[in-house]
Formats: C-alpha cells, sequence, structure tokens
DNA sequence: CTGGGTGCAAAGTATTTGCATGAAC
DNA sequence: GTTCATGCAAATACTTTGCACCCAG
C-alpha cells in the first residue's frame, strides 16, 4: 500500500486527516467521480466540507498525486497517479478498467510522422466488458 | 464542404438558422470551446441565446453530427464528426492537432488481450508541436 | 507558535428548464 | 396549420473564494 503522509510530505504538502482520507478513498475506489468521492468520506469524516474536496483535488492534480480522467458523457472521474495506462469504459455496465498495454509503438510513429515530441497520453477506449459481452 | 441541411435532414432535426450557423463556424473553428463558439456566433447571429446554443450541443452530439474532445486542463471542445481520429494537443502553445495515424493495431491487442470489444476510442496526446519546438 | 489547511457561507460560473412566441416544413 | 425550436428569465448545478478558526510540523 502506498504511503501517502510520505507521498504528502515529499510534495511539501501537510498530512493533514481530510487528505489521507481522500487519498484512501481514491485508492479504493479507483475511478470515481467528485460526488461519488465526497458521499464515500462523509462515513469516514462527517465534517469535510466540500470546497476542501474541491481544493484539495486540485492541489493534488497539481502536484500530480492523482489525475483526471475525463470520459465522453461522463463526470470527471479521479485516480490515484501510477504508472501510464489505458482505460477502457464499458457502454453498457459503465466501468472503467485499467488496462497496461504498451502504447509507446503507436507514439513512435505519430512522433516521427508528425514531429511532435509525445509527453503524456489520455487514452480510452468505449466497448462492452467481458462481463457484458455474455 | 459539407451540407449540413442534408445532414440535419437525415437526422430529423429541422434545418434552422441557428443550427446551421453553429455547424458552419464549427467547421470552420475546428477544436472550439463553448464560450469560444458562442462570441464567433454572436458576430453572425447577434440573437442567438446561450440556451439554444446548449440545447443544440447536446442535440447535436446525442445525433452524433459533432462530437466532444475532453482535455486535462482545458474546457471541453466541440468538432464536426468526421473519420476517427486523434488528437495531438500542445502544452506550450495550446493548439489542437488533427492525426490521422491509424490507432487499429493498437486496438487489435487490447481486445484480444482483454476481452474488451472496442466500439470508439478517444486518444489524447500531449506534448510539443512542431512549431514550439523550434 | 506559525503557516498552511479547514469549514462555513456567500459569490461566481456553468448548464438546464418552463413557457410564450416564432420559424421550418 | 402543426410541430418543433428559440429567446428570455429563472432555476439548478457546479466550483471557487473570503475569512475566522484550527491543527500539523
Amino acid at each position: 500500500m502506498l504511503d501517502f503522509k510520505e507521498i504528502l510530505k515529499n510534495k511539501e504538502l501537510k498530512a493533514t486527516q481530510q487528505r489521507l482520507v481522500i487519498l484512501n478513498q481514491l485508492d479504493i475506489l479507483k475511478h470515481i467521480d467528485i460526488d461519488g468521492l465526497y458521499e464515500n468520506i462523509i462515513d469516514k469524516l462527517p465534517t469535510l466540507s466540500k470546497a476542501t474536496l474541491y481544493r484539495n483535488i486540485n492541489e493534488l492534480i497539481e502536484k500530480n498525486i492523482i489525475n483526471e480522467i475525463k470520459v465522453n458523457n461522463k463526470k470527471t472521474l479521479y485516480e490515484i497517479t501510477k504508472e501510464p495506462h489505458i482505460h477502457l469504459v464499458c457502454k453498457v455496465c459503465g466501468s472503467v478498467m485499467d488496462n497496461m498495454c504498451d502504447i509507446s509503438p503507436l507514439e513512435e510513429k505519430i512522433s516521427s510522422k508528425s514531429d511532435f515530441k509525445i509527453e503524456s497520453s489520455n487514452v480510452i477506449f468505449n466497448g462492452t466488458c467481458h462481463n457484458c459481452l455474455k
């Protein structure tokens, strides 16, 4: 499990109860929007205000501790920043899955063809997941 | 040039002045957010209300005549739906470019590995464009 | 003890909706 | 002539901000 106290310290952010709970819940819930996150946290930390949640989400994105996933027709989701990966979004059940497929061949093709230096990527595939195919 | 009257008719939408101007401007401006679009249209059609713009954008997305591009740290952009393609977003100048690179090899790799049936994709690469590299 | 973080309430933005009027077909 | 679309204003939803108090370091 990730040591969020340490991570926050490294980025010069105080390890407040609020931030630790936000990060823990994000780690558990994987891909969640702001309201889902809020509802989940309120059980653990009933005093949390939405203002604080918004402020922290923005701060944590800024420091690259978490990152946003923008899916069409959905509210923005958040996740803990880990290895770069692809997202598979099921149109039937709505679930979002991580996929570790290596996209560097594609990146190289594009870089060379377009003279564009790629630094990061956001790749989403929409379709039907394993369970919903059955 | 695309015949938007025809396109609207095929989707059973009335070809109103508002819709035609919205589509024409989108076609010219390529990747634009709602406020940029509104400001551009107001010159051509000063009576357009933002409510109508929002309603039409939603309607046109629903009918797949236009589509949204969700870029991190940017407002949602809109474009006329054409061939599937990738977006390259320059972190320096902010420009958004289309790239026609074929991603089907990647799609096949993922489909087979994950047992996920891909129907559409949203692929964004962030980095530095040709001009800003100089 | 000090500075950054929090909660609350209020302000600021963004987006949607109800309804009377108007335009497309 | 009908039906659907529009403009306006109001409602709703979303996000940020100011400020007094609080807690992590």
